[in-house]
RNA sequence: GUGCCCAUAGCUCAGCUGGUAGAGCGCUGGAUUGUGGUUCCAGUGGCCGUGGGUUCAAAUCCCACUGGGCACCCCA
Protein backbone atom coordinates (compact mmCIF):
# COMPACT_ATOMS: atom_id res chain seq x y z
CA UNK A 1 0.00 0.00 0.00
CA UNK A 2 1.37 3.47 -0.99
CA UNK A 3 0.90 6.08 1.65
CA UNK A 4 1.43 9.16 2.53
CA UNK A 5 5.05 9.62 3.17
CA UNK A 6 7.06 10.31 6.46
CA UNK A 7 6.03 13.90 8.28
CA UNK A 8 3.83 14.32 5.64
CA UNK A 9 -0.52 14.28 6.15
CA UNK A 10 -3.65 14.50 4.58
CA UNK A 11 -6.27 17.09 6.35
CA UNK A 12 -9.16 15.18 6.34
CA UNK A 13 -12.75 16.70 6.68
CA UNK A 14 -13.92 17.68 9.97
CA UNK A 15 -10.31 18.93 10.66
CA UNK A 16 -10.05 20.76 6.71
CA UNK A 17 -12.90 23.06 8.40
CA UNK A 18 -10.98 24.54 11.18
CA UNK A 19 -8.10 25.14 8.28
CA UNK A 20 -10.66 26.98 6.16
CA UNK A 21 -11.96 28.92 9.18
CA UNK A 22 -8.12 29.68 10.68
CA UNK A 23 -7.27 31.17 6.81
CA UNK A 24 -10.52 33.12 6.58
CA UNK A 25 -10.42 34.51 9.54
CA UNK A 26 -6.31 35.60 9.08
CA UNK A 27 -6.98 36.93 5.70
CA UNK A 28 -10.31 39.33 7.30
CA UNK A 29 -7.50 40.67 10.05
CA UNK A 30 -4.48 41.64 7.17
CA UNK A 31 -7.00 42.45 5.09
CA UNK A 32 -7.77 45.19 8.35
CA UNK A 33 -4.62 45.69 8.66
CA UNK A 34 -3.79 46.73 5.06
CA UNK A 35 -1.64 43.66 4.26
CA UNK A 36 -1.91 42.26 0.61
CA UNK A 37 -0.99 38.69 -0.26
CA UNK A 38 1.88 37.38 -2.17
CA UNK A 39 2.48 33.98 -3.60
CA UNK A 40 6.15 32.88 -4.16
CA UNK A 41 7.25 29.85 -5.65
CA UNK A 42 7.73 26.38 -3.33
CA UNK A 43 11.06 26.83 -4.55
CA UNK A 44 14.13 28.72 -5.28
CA UNK A 45 17.63 28.99 -5.60
CA UNK A 46 19.36 26.93 -2.90
CA UNK A 47 21.22 30.04 -2.03
CA UNK A 48 18.64 32.59 -1.44
CA UNK A 49 18.27 30.09 1.77
CA UNK A 50 21.78 29.82 2.63
CA UNK A 51 22.03 33.31 2.77
CA UNK A 52 18.53 34.71 3.66
CA UNK A 53 18.08 31.76 6.90
CA UNK A 54 21.77 31.80 7.77
CA UNK A 55 24.84 29.36 6.49
CA UNK A 56 24.95 27.72 9.79
CA UNK A 57 21.67 27.50 11.41
CA UNK A 58 20.20 23.87 11.87
CA UNK A 59 18.22 24.51 8.75
CA UNK A 60 20.53 25.20 6.23
CA UNK A 61 23.33 23.01 7.31
CA UNK A 62 20.35 19.45 7.85
CA UNK A 63 17.12 20.23 6.99
CA UNK A 64 16.76 21.05 4.05
CA UNK A 65 15.17 19.26 1.00
CA UNK A 66 18.03 20.25 -1.72
CA UNK A 67 18.04 18.95 -5.30
CA UNK A 68 20.04 19.11 -8.20
CA UNK A 69 17.98 20.61 -11.12
CA UNK A 70 20.46 19.64 -14.44
CA UNK A 71 22.76 21.58 -12.99
CA UNK A 72 21.23 24.01 -11.00
CA UNK A 73 20.74 23.30 -6.88
CA UNK A 74 17.16 24.17 -6.18
CA UNK A 75 15.42 23.64 -2.25
CA UNK A 76 11.62 23.71 -1.43
CA UNK A 77 11.27 26.60 1.25
CA UNK A 78 12.04 25.74 4.65
CA UNK A 79 10.45 29.06 5.64
CA UNK A 80 9.08 32.19 3.55
CA UNK A 81 10.53 35.45 4.80
CA UNK A 82 13.43 35.30 2.45
CA UNK A 83 11.13 34.83 -0.74
CA UNK A 84 9.40 37.27 0.40
CA UNK A 85 12.22 40.03 0.59
CA UNK A 86 13.47 38.42 -2.81
CA UNK A 87 10.30 38.96 -4.23
CA UNK A 88 10.57 42.61 -2.91
CA UNK A 89 13.97 43.37 -4.08
CA UNK A 90 13.64 41.97 -7.89
CA UNK A 91 9.90 43.64 -8.24
CA UNK A 92 11.65 46.95 -6.69
CA UNK A 93 8.66 46.91 -4.07
CA UNK A 94 10.56 49.39 -2.36
CA UNK A 95 9.41 52.02 -5.13
CA UNK A 96 5.86 51.48 -4.01
CA UNK A 97 4.59 54.51 -1.21
CA UNK A 98 4.42 53.79 2.41
CA UNK A 99 5.04 50.17 4.04
CA UNK A 100 4.86 47.50 2.02
CA UNK A 101 2.61 44.73 3.69
CA UNK A 102 2.03 41.70 2.62
CA UNK A 103 0.88 38.22 3.91
CA UNK A 104 1.32 34.64 2.75
CA UNK A 105 -0.60 31.69 3.74
CA UNK A 106 1.20 27.50 2.58
CA UNK A 107 3.45 25.06 2.97
CA UNK A 108 7.14 25.00 4.19
CA UNK A 109 9.14 21.86 4.26
CA UNK A 110 11.66 20.95 6.82
CA UNK A 111 13.63 17.32 6.92
CA UNK A 112 13.34 16.77 10.71
CA UNK A 113 12.11 13.86 12.95
CA UNK A 114 8.26 14.07 13.08
CA UNK A 115 6.53 14.59 16.49
CA UNK A 116 3.21 15.93 17.28
CA UNK A 117 3.19 19.70 16.19
CA UNK A 118 6.19 19.34 13.99
CA UNK A 119 5.51 17.99 10.04
CA UNK A 120 8.05 17.77 7.22
CA UNK A 121 5.57 19.82 5.34
CA UNK A 122 3.81 21.85 7.49
CA UNK A 123 1.84 25.63 6.96
CA UNK A 124 2.50 29.08 7.60
CA UNK A 125 0.38 31.76 8.12
CA UNK A 126 3.09 34.92 7.60
CA UNK A 127 3.40 38.35 7.14
CA UNK A 128 5.99 41.15 6.37
CA UNK A 129 6.50 44.67 6.85
CA UNK A 130 9.34 46.02 4.67
CA UNK A 131 10.59 49.56 5.05
CA UNK A 132 9.77 50.73 8.32
CA UNK A 133 12.14 50.40 11.34
CA UNK A 134 9.57 52.43 13.41
CA UNK A 135 9.19 50.46 17.10
CA UNK A 136 5.45 51.55 16.12
CA UNK A 137 5.78 49.12 13.23
CA UNK A 138 6.77 46.33 15.77
CA UNK A 139 4.11 46.85 17.94
CA UNK A 140 1.20 47.27 15.17
CA UNK A 141 2.59 43.76 13.88
CA UNK A 142 2.37 42.15 17.25
CA UNK A 143 -1.22 43.87 17.75
CA UNK A 144 -2.41 42.09 14.75
CA UNK A 145 -1.19 38.24 15.32
CA UNK A 146 -2.48 38.67 18.71
CA UNK A 147 -5.89 39.65 16.86
CA UNK A 148 -5.43 36.78 14.30
CA UNK A 149 -5.17 34.11 17.24
CA UNK A 150 -8.11 35.43 19.56
CA UNK A 151 -10.03 35.64 16.51
CA UNK A 152 -9.67 32.41 15.46
CA UNK A 153 -10.78 31.41 19.25
CA UNK A 154 -7.28 30.45 20.64
CA UNK A 155 -7.22 31.79 23.92
CA UNK A 156 -4.05 30.77 27.28
CA UNK A 157 -1.43 31.39 25.27
CA UNK A 158 1.47 34.00 26.10
CA UNK A 159 3.09 36.38 24.63
CA UNK A 160 7.24 36.75 24.75
CA UNK A 161 9.34 40.04 23.62
CA UNK A 162 12.76 40.27 23.66
CA UNK A 163 15.60 42.41 22.19
CA UNK A 164 18.67 41.00 20.63
CA UNK A 165 20.15 43.90 19.91
CA UNK A 166 22.47 44.63 16.75
CA UNK A 167 25.25 43.31 14.86
CA UNK A 168 27.19 46.53 17.19
CA UNK A 169 26.33 45.43 20.20
CA UNK A 170 25.33 41.67 20.20
CA UNK A 171 29.17 40.12 19.82
CA UNK A 172 29.92 42.17 22.83
CA UNK A 173 27.53 40.69 24.78
CA UNK A 174 28.08 36.43 23.65
CA UNK A 175 31.58 37.94 24.55
CA UNK A 176 30.49 38.72 28.42
CA UNK A 177 28.26 35.61 28.10
CA UNK A 178 31.14 32.96 27.15
CA UNK A 179 33.44 34.43 29.97
CA UNK A 180 30.93 34.29 32.70
CA UNK A 181 29.98 30.48 31.31
CA UNK A 182 33.77 29.46 32.12
CA UNK A 183 32.88 29.88 35.95
CA UNK A 184 29.54 29.35 35.77
CA UNK A 185 29.33 26.42 33.18
CA UNK A 186 30.92 23.54 35.15
CA UNK A 187 27.76 23.20 37.82
CA UNK A 188 25.22 22.94 35.09
CA UNK A 189 23.73 19.62 33.19
CA UNK A 190 25.97 18.44 30.14
CA UNK A 191 23.99 19.96 27.13
CA UNK A 192 24.52 23.15 29.01
CA UNK A 193 28.35 22.69 29.40
CA UNK A 194 28.48 21.61 25.64
CA UNK A 195 26.51 24.78 24.75
CA UNK A 196 28.73 26.80 26.98
CA UNK A 197 31.53 27.06 23.91
CA UNK A 198 29.22 26.03 20.98
CA UNK A 199 26.55 28.19 21.31
CA UNK A 200 26.35 30.01 24.52
CA UNK A 201 23.13 32.01 23.60
CA UNK A 202 21.51 28.92 24.01
CA UNK A 203 22.51 28.25 27.73
CA UNK A 204 19.81 31.06 27.98
CA UNK A 205 16.80 28.81 26.67
CA UNK A 206 18.03 25.66 28.95
CA UNK A 207 14.93 24.20 30.73
CA UNK A 208 16.25 22.09 33.09
CA UNK A 209 14.89 23.45 36.82
CA UNK A 210 18.25 22.45 38.19
CA UNK A 211 20.05 25.16 36.15
CA UNK A 212 17.74 28.03 36.58
CA UNK A 213 19.26 29.18 39.58
CA UNK A 214 22.64 29.51 38.17
CA UNK A 215 21.51 30.30 34.58
CA UNK A 216 19.46 33.41 36.47
CA UNK A 217 23.03 35.02 37.55
CA UNK A 218 24.04 34.95 33.66
CA UNK A 219 24.14 38.37 32.28
CA UNK A 220 21.13 39.34 30.27
CA UNK A 221 21.24 40.69 26.87
CA UNK A 222 19.03 43.57 27.62
CA UNK A 223 22.15 45.54 30.07
CA UNK A 224 23.98 45.25 27.42
CA UNK A 225 21.96 46.68 23.72
CA UNK A 226 23.99 49.93 22.48
CA UNK A 227 21.92 52.69 22.99
CA UNK A 228 20.08 52.95 19.79
CA UNK A 229 19.17 49.34 20.62
CA UNK A 230 17.88 50.11 24.19
CA UNK A 231 15.71 53.08 22.80
CA UNK A 232 14.41 50.89 20.27
CA UNK A 233 12.70 48.15 22.61
CA UNK A 234 12.14 50.63 25.21
CA UNK A 235 9.45 52.26 22.55
CA UNK A 236 8.24 48.95 21.44
CA UNK A 237 7.14 48.13 24.83
CA UNK A 238 5.76 51.20 25.76
CA UNK A 239 3.67 50.78 22.38
CA UNK A 240 2.78 47.05 23.35
CA UNK A 241 1.27 48.74 26.69
CA UNK A 242 -0.43 51.84 24.98
CA UNK A 243 -2.12 48.78 23.36
CA UNK A 244 -2.71 46.92 25.74
CA UNK A 245 -1.25 44.00 24.60
CA UNK A 246 -0.52 41.46 27.85
CA UNK A 247 2.99 40.42 26.87
CA UNK A 248 6.21 39.51 29.16
CA UNK A 249 9.78 40.78 28.66
CA UNK A 250 11.70 37.25 28.21
CA UNK A 251 15.33 38.47 27.89
CA UNK A 252 16.05 34.67 27.64
CA UNK A 253 14.15 34.25 24.44
CA UNK A 254 16.66 33.62 22.04
CA UNK A 255 15.20 31.76 19.23
CA UNK A 256 14.53 32.50 15.65
CA UNK A 257 16.58 33.00 12.33
CA UNK A 258 20.10 34.11 12.22
CA UNK A 259 19.18 37.50 10.56
CA UNK A 260 16.93 38.29 13.66
CA UNK A 261 18.00 41.92 15.55
CA UNK A 262 16.19 44.04 17.82
CA UNK A 263 12.79 42.99 18.26
CA UNK A 264 12.01 39.19 18.74
CA UNK A 265 8.84 37.77 19.74
CA UNK A 266 7.37 33.90 20.46
CA UNK A 267 3.90 33.00 21.41
CA UNK A 268 3.55 29.85 23.49
CA UNK A 269 0.75 27.52 23.74
CA UNK A 270 0.65 25.28 26.90
CA UNK A 271 -1.81 22.25 24.83
CA UNK A 272 1.01 21.50 22.31
CA UNK A 273 3.90 19.92 24.13
CA UNK A 274 7.22 20.26 23.68
CA UNK A 275 6.52 21.89 20.21
CA UNK A 276 4.72 24.83 22.48
CA UNK A 277 5.94 27.63 20.10
CA UNK A 278 3.01 28.46 18.06
CA UNK A 279 4.30 31.31 16.04
CA UNK A 280 7.93 33.02 15.76
CA UNK A 281 9.40 36.76 14.41
CA UNK A 282 11.24 39.27 14.53
CA UNK A 283 13.11 42.15 12.94
CA UNK A 284 15.48 41.89 10.07
CA UNK A 285 16.79 45.13 9.26
CA UNK A 286 20.07 44.09 7.71
CA UNK A 287 18.44 40.90 5.62
CA UNK A 288 17.63 42.64 2.34
CA UNK A 289 21.32 43.98 2.04
CA UNK A 290 22.51 41.13 2.51
CA UNK A 291 20.43 39.09 -0.16
CA UNK A 292 21.62 41.98 -2.70
CA UNK A 293 19.73 44.85 -2.32
CA UNK A 294 20.76 48.33 -3.08
CA UNK A 295 18.65 49.98 -0.78
CA UNK A 296 18.00 49.68 2.71
CA UNK A 297 14.71 47.79 3.70
CA UNK A 298 14.60 47.19 7.47
CA UNK A 299 11.73 44.73 8.43
CA UNK A 300 9.80 42.88 10.81
CA UNK A 301 7.35 39.55 10.07
CA UNK A 302 6.18 36.44 11.83
CA UNK A 303 4.72 33.20 11.03
CA UNK A 304 2.08 31.29 12.68
CA UNK A 305 2.82 27.58 12.70
CA UNK A 306 -1.05 26.89 11.15
CA UNK A 307 -0.39 23.23 12.05
CA UNK A 308 0.06 24.18 15.54
CA UNK A 309 -2.94 26.73 16.01
CA UNK A 310 -5.16 23.82 14.52
CA UNK A 311 -3.88 21.30 16.68
CA UNK A 312 -4.54 23.88 20.24
CA UNK A 313 -7.72 24.96 18.70
CA UNK A 314 -9.26 21.16 17.95
CA UNK A 315 -7.75 20.27 22.24
CA UNK A 316 -9.73 23.26 23.13
CA UNK A 317 -13.12 22.51 21.39
CA UNK A 318 -13.44 19.45 19.45
CA UNK A 319 -15.94 19.51 16.77
CA UNK A 320 -16.08 22.81 16.29
CA UNK A 321 -16.63 24.87 13.60
CA UNK A 322 -18.66 22.03 11.68
CA UNK A 323 -21.47 23.26 8.73
CA UNK A 324 -23.70 21.11 9.25
CA UNK A 325 -26.15 19.32 6.03
CA UNK A 326 -29.55 21.52 6.35
CA UNK A 327 -31.88 19.73 3.90
CA UNK A 328 -31.64 16.06 2.96
CA UNK A 329 -34.12 15.56 0.11
CA UNK A 330 -35.82 11.97 0.30
CA UNK A 331 -37.38 11.15 -3.26
CA UNK A 332 -39.87 8.87 -3.22
CA UNK A 333 -40.31 6.83 -7.01
CA UNK A 334 -38.86 7.63 -10.11
CA UNK A 335 -41.18 10.86 -10.98
CA UNK A 336 -39.92 12.53 -7.63
CA UNK A 337 -36.38 11.68 -8.21
CA UNK A 338 -36.32 13.72 -11.53
CA UNK A 339 -38.31 16.44 -10.28
CA UNK A 340 -36.05 17.13 -7.07
CA UNK A 341 -33.61 17.65 -9.70
CA UNK A 342 -34.74 20.83 -10.34
CA UNK A 343 -35.48 21.82 -6.50
CA UNK A 344 -32.35 20.90 -5.26
CA UNK A 345 -30.39 23.03 -7.75
CA UNK A 346 -32.99 26.21 -6.64
CA UNK A 347 -32.35 25.61 -3.08
CA UNK A 348 -28.87 25.00 -3.68
CA UNK A 349 -28.24 28.37 -5.84
CA UNK A 350 -30.08 30.10 -2.53
CA UNK A 351 -27.31 28.81 -0.76
CA UNK A 352 -28.27 26.30 0.82
CA UNK A 353 -26.33 22.96 1.58
CA UNK A 354 -28.25 20.21 0.14
CA UNK A 355 -28.03 16.47 -0.53
CA UNK A 356 -30.31 14.68 -2.83
CA UNK A 357 -30.98 10.88 -2.06
CA UNK A 358 -29.39 9.19 -5.49
CA UNK A 359 -32.19 6.60 -4.75
CA UNK A 360 -35.57 6.59 -4.44
CA UNK A 361 -36.05 4.42 -1.62
CA UNK A 362 -37.35 6.81 1.30
CA UNK A 363 -36.33 4.17 4.58
CA UNK A 364 -32.96 4.30 3.05
CA UNK A 365 -32.91 8.17 2.31
CA UNK A 366 -34.29 8.20 6.03
CA UNK A 367 -31.12 6.70 7.15
CA UNK A 368 -28.91 8.25 5.60
CA UNK A 369 -29.96 11.55 6.53
CA UNK A 370 -30.06 10.76 9.81
CA UNK A 371 -26.49 9.69 9.95
CA UNK A 372 -25.08 12.74 7.59
CA UNK A 373 -26.57 14.71 10.74
CA UNK A 374 -28.89 16.37 8.32
CA UNK A 375 -31.53 19.09 9.94
CA UNK A 376 -34.45 18.58 7.93
CA UNK A 377 -35.19 15.94 5.25
CA UNK A 378 -37.71 17.09 2.70
CA UNK A 379 -40.29 14.03 1.90
CA UNK A 380 -41.13 14.24 -1.90
CA UNK A 381 -43.21 12.12 -3.35
CA UNK A 382 -46.28 11.76 -5.97
CA UNK A 383 -48.81 13.24 -3.30
CA UNK A 384 -46.38 15.94 -2.98
CA UNK A 385 -45.46 16.30 -6.83
CA UNK A 386 -49.14 16.46 -7.45
CA UNK A 387 -49.94 18.83 -4.97
CA UNK A 388 -47.17 20.57 -5.20
CA UNK A 389 -46.28 20.71 -1.60
CA UNK A 390 -43.53 18.89 0.11
CA UNK A 391 -43.55 17.98 3.70
CA UNK A 392 -40.76 19.28 5.41
CA UNK A 393 -39.61 16.97 8.69
CA UNK A 394 -37.12 18.53 11.29
CA UNK A 395 -35.02 15.43 12.34
CA UNK A 396 -34.62 15.99 15.49
CA UNK A 397 -38.19 16.31 16.50
CA UNK A 398 -39.65 14.33 14.48
CA UNK A 399 -42.71 16.98 13.18
CA UNK A 400 -43.85 17.24 9.97
CA UNK A 401 -45.26 19.97 7.59
CA UNK A 402 -46.10 21.20 4.36
CA UNK A 403 -44.79 23.81 2.38
CA UNK A 404 -45.07 24.83 -1.04
CA UNK A 405 -42.03 25.41 -3.30
CA UNK A 406 -42.04 29.28 -2.40
CA UNK A 407 -42.37 28.98 0.91
CA UNK A 408 -39.52 26.24 0.97
CA UNK A 409 -37.53 28.82 -0.40
CA UNK A 410 -38.45 31.46 2.00
CA UNK A 411 -37.61 29.72 4.88
CA UNK A 412 -34.09 28.50 4.03
CA UNK A 413 -33.15 31.86 3.15
CA UNK A 414 -32.25 32.56 6.45
CA UNK A 415 -29.13 31.98 7.04
CA UNK A 416 -29.50 30.25 10.92
CA UNK A 417 -31.15 27.66 9.31
C1' G B 1 20.51 12.94 13.88
C1' U B 2 20.18 10.53 19.38
C1' G B 3 17.37 8.02 23.45
C1' C B 4 12.87 5.63 25.48
C1' C B 5 7.95 3.59 24.40
C1' C B 6 4.40 1.70 20.80
C1' A B 7 2.14 -1.08 16.12
C1' U B 8 -3.95 -6.82 16.23
C1' A B 9 -10.78 -5.40 11.74
C1' G B 10 -12.54 1.31 9.02
C1' C B 11 -12.15 3.21 14.68
C1' U B 12 -11.12 2.04 20.13
C1' C B 13 -8.99 -2.09 22.16
C1' A B 14 -8.73 -7.55 24.41
C1' G B 15 -5.83 -11.86 23.29
C1' C B 16 -2.38 -15.25 30.19
C1' U B 17 3.86 -18.64 30.82
C1' G B 18 4.16 -19.78 22.34
C1' G B 19 -0.81 -24.21 20.16
C1' U B 20 -2.11 -20.01 13.29
C1' A B 21 -7.61 -14.43 16.38
C1' G B 22 -12.05 -11.83 19.62
C1' A B 23 -15.29 -7.67 21.64
C1' G B 24 -17.58 -2.93 21.28
C1' C B 25 -18.50 0.76 17.79
C1' G B 26 -19.00 1.28 12.45
C1' C B 27 -20.65 -0.62 7.72
C1' U B 28 -24.44 -3.92 4.84
C1' G B 29 -29.13 -6.50 4.92
C1' G B 30 -33.68 -7.95 7.50
C1' A B 31 -37.88 -7.43 11.36
C1' U B 32 -40.56 -2.31 9.02
C1' U B 33 -42.75 -1.88 0.29
C1' G B 34 -44.47 6.61 2.11
C1' U B 35 -40.78 8.01 7.44
C1' G B 36 -34.67 8.03 10.41
C1' G B 37 -33.02 7.76 15.69
C1' U B 38 -34.31 3.05 20.21
C1' U B 39 -34.58 -2.36 20.09
C1' C B 40 -33.88 -7.33 18.04
C1' C B 41 -31.72 -10.75 14.25
C1' A B 42 -28.18 -11.85 10.53
C1' G B 43 -24.01 -10.58 7.57
C1' U B 44 -19.34 -7.88 6.38
C1' G B 45 -14.97 -7.55 8.12
C1' G B 46 -7.66 -8.98 9.77
C1' C B 47 -0.66 -11.52 5.35
C1' C B 48 -1.77 -9.66 13.81
C1' G B 49 3.00 -2.92 10.28
C1' U B 50 7.15 -5.35 6.79
C1' G B 51 11.19 -8.79 6.43
C1' G B 52 14.24 -12.29 8.71
C1' G B 53 15.49 -15.64 13.01
C1' U B 54 14.41 -19.32 17.22
C1' U B 55 10.77 -23.46 17.46
C1' C B 56 7.33 -29.37 15.80
C1' A B 57 4.41 -24.75 16.21
C1' A B 58 4.96 -17.33 16.61
C1' A B 59 -0.05 -12.09 17.07
C1' U B 60 2.90 -13.87 21.40
C1' C B 61 10.11 -14.74 22.04
C1' C B 62 14.74 -12.38 19.36
C1' C B 63 16.83 -9.03 15.41
C1' A B 64 16.43 -5.52 11.52
C1' C B 65 13.44 -2.19 8.81
C1' U B 66 9.09 1.02 8.23
C1' G B 67 5.58 4.07 10.56
C1' G B 68 3.75 6.59 15.08
C1' G B 69 4.16 8.87 20.23
C1' C B 70 7.27 11.32 23.96
C1' A B 71 11.91 13.59 25.23
C1' C B 72 16.70 15.68 23.35
C1' C B 73 18.13 18.90 19.37
C1' C B 74 15.77 22.66 16.74
C1' C B 75 11.81 25.39 15.23
C1' A B 76 6.39 27.04 13.24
Amino acid sequence: MIRAVKGTRDILPPSSAVWNHVESVAREVFRAYNYDEIRTPVFEETQLFARGVGADTDIVTKEMYTFDDRGESLTLRPENTASVIRAYIEHRLDQLPGVCKLYYIGPMFRRERPQKGRYRQFSQIGAEAIGSDSPATDAEVIEMVTEILTRCGLSGFEIYVNSVGCPDCRPKFVEALKQRLVDVAPGLCADCQRRATANPLRVLDCKIPHDQPAIETLPSILDHLCPACSSHFEQVRMFLTDRAIPFQVKPRLVRGLDSYMRTTFEFAHGALGAQNSVLGGGRYDGLAEELGSKVHAPGIGFSIGEDRLVLSLEEAAPGAHRDPLQIYIAPMGGAALRHCAGLAHELRRAGVRVELGPSAKLKRNMETANKLGARYALLVGDNETGAGVYALKEMSSGEQRNLDRAQLLETFRSPSL
